[in-house]
DNA sequence: GTGGTGACGTTGAAATCTGAATAGAAAGGG
DNA sequence: CCCTTTCTATTCAGATTTCAACGTCACCAC
């Protein structure tokens, strides 16, 4: 019956969608212009940098940073000949394969990372207050809890 | 100094992106499964729908959509193919062209409109309350005008 | 073990997106 | 008027992303 949102929510849902598109370019742009990497280059270095052994699996990661198989394997080719991280074929599992931190991409991190917080801070966090902080993790959390979940529920097919 | 976000911001920075993403990919999917539409293409037909003369130049489209003029071009190019937009040369303004609002595609809105309406709903808005969507609101449309301006301010080389 | 089934990544072709360069037209002096 | 500058949108080449089809291997029942 209800197929439309109230104006409250239309409005929240129309600032939200264009606020954060703008956010995300303006963030790849300032990325651009004080390192070599993508938002993307950064996110998967940061993922690589606090795993176990610097080491993720393909699907682990493409989990992750919600990429298709399709678009990680381009990726992290493209981070490869950059010299950003490693290949290699899993020991455990001979059909899977891992990326791998190197020193060079480490290097890259540590140096983007004071830039792009900055970034973060200037352009998003610094305007917020504690309360609103708090909001929207709790929002947010809750729903990547749930579209997660959703995900896993689809891809089994435990129908019924 | 300060070149990094407290864990509490760092928390809420990384669920945003990644449920934002996430919530981006399903309603994308949920889109192309029950409509022939992408994201962009709805939003499109939204704007227009809403403009007067259901017309927009293509520049405020661009504006509007965060999208870089190229990418509106190509955009706007496809949609015309499948005819939900055309495409006039503007009167007042012999270098512009404008987008207008077909039949076809006003229909197609209307189709897609309830079912992507109800995603919306039953992935975001539904799980959150009035204080939560107030303090959403609040939060976007105040980022929003802050990279709005930021924008507009570095595109007018009147630095100091 | 053997065959069927499914999971993990990759590949190739086509669609889409980006950034620099460009054509066409308006605007503002001088 | 003429010239220079700026604005609007498009084009082109190249980079990225998607989608479907594969190849390889693990797993499970027989």
């Amino acid at each position: 019956m209800t197929e439309s949102l109230d104006s409250e929510r239309m409005a929240c849902w129309r600032a939200y969608i264009e606020s954060s598109q703008r956010l995300f370019t303006q963030l790849e742009d300032d990325l651009r212009t004080d390192s070599e990497l993508t938002f993307a280059d950064y996110h998967v270095l940061v993922l690589l940098s606090e795993a176990p052994g610097q080491r993720l699996r393909m699907g682990e990661l493409a989990g992750r940073l919600v990429f298709s198989p399709s678009r990680l394997t381009y990726q992290i080719s493209s981070m490869q000949k950059r010299g950003l991280v490693a290949r290699q074929s899993c020991p455990e599992d001979r059909r899977g394969s891992e990326a791998v931190l190197t020193a060079a991409g480490l290097l890259a991190l540590r140096e983007a990372a004071p830039h792009h917080l900055r970034s973060v801070r200037t352009h998003l966090m610094d305007d917020l207050d504690d309360a609103e902080v708090a909001c929207l993790t709790r929002v947010f959390e809750r729903l990547g809890r749930r579209l997660r979940a959703d995900r896993d529920a689809s891809s089994t097919p435990a129908d019924k």
